[in-house]
DNA sequence: CTGCCATTTTACCGGC
DNA sequence: GCCGGTAAAATGGCAG
């Protein structure tokens, strides 16, 4: 009844918004870690921009062979093709 | 080479997916006319964030933005927050 | 073979890039727990939505809130929108 | 004076949301083509799923080369490597 | 109806 | 300090 509205507990709303608010707080602090990683970089001669683009690219990097080869198998299954001779042939 | 297996035609399934493309690029465009407007409004003074905001509410029926707006209300007072004007404690 | 070119230590890059990259798979943890709170919320009957504009709310610095919200209806008078329960044409 | 609230104005203001309106309304008619696109396929036999990676990884192909590519290069530049032999020797 | 993916929106960061 | 572009978050739409 009390901290109750229209149905709705606010202790336990409260609880829910305080724990995704600790876990928010504690994302801004990695982000920040983040930065001074890159600003202690930069002081040592790293280029800051440079280094974003080769995480980026380290993070995409492992699919692009492996999308390639899916290409091939997309097309050869739109057409209708076996992409594999173990196919499963009837079930 | 003769462009189509196990009966099915590689150039029909050029053709869709042309067509979709094309659709796709032209969706982009606006995208880029969208984005070219609000950069107008916003050179004119206007505030782009609060026109979204506008053009939201336009969108949405009446009566469901009202629901959203006073169950808003309802979950800032099950945390004890200030809804309205007057609803602060006596001095 | 050396790791070293013009000075610069490839080891030292690879040591910033992989604690940057350790930092970032951090946040990306904390990104999905803070998805599963909200999705027990959800199970609990809140509406994530609302939860999320309680949260950017209280984030918010009050002035600026109240600024925005009356912003927002600024345009929306500009517009010939109704804003509140008071303003509507005699019947 | 008419039609202007707080050094706005609301013929301006209106110009431009409608505007966007339109540019959405456009945008809203081409998803809808898109989508006949695809059922229209569908219904020739087509698997729309795949349909969509097809197009998915067309979109993307053209950019893996030149990442990969990107990629040692990025690595020459962030350890101090000339990038190519006819970079500039001094200015 | 739920989860997943695409789009859209917001926030951030670096450069001018 | 603004502005652009870039990455993150959030919303909405679609398939299963």
């Amino acid at each position: 009844m009390m901290n109750e509205f229209a149905g709705i507990s606010g202790d336990r709303l409260r609880s829910f918004v305080e724990r995704i608010e600790k876990l928010e707080s504690e994302k801004i602090t990695l982000t920040e870690d983040i930065k001074e990683v890159f600003s202690e970089a930069k002081g040592t001669g790293f280029d800051v921009k440079i280094m974003r683009e080769i995480i980026k690219l380290r993070k995409m990097d492992p699919n692009d062979a492996a999308e390639q080869a899916e290409l091939i198998n997309v097309y050869k299954r739109a057409l209708g093709m076996q992409t594999d001779m173990f196919s499963q042939a009837a079930e």
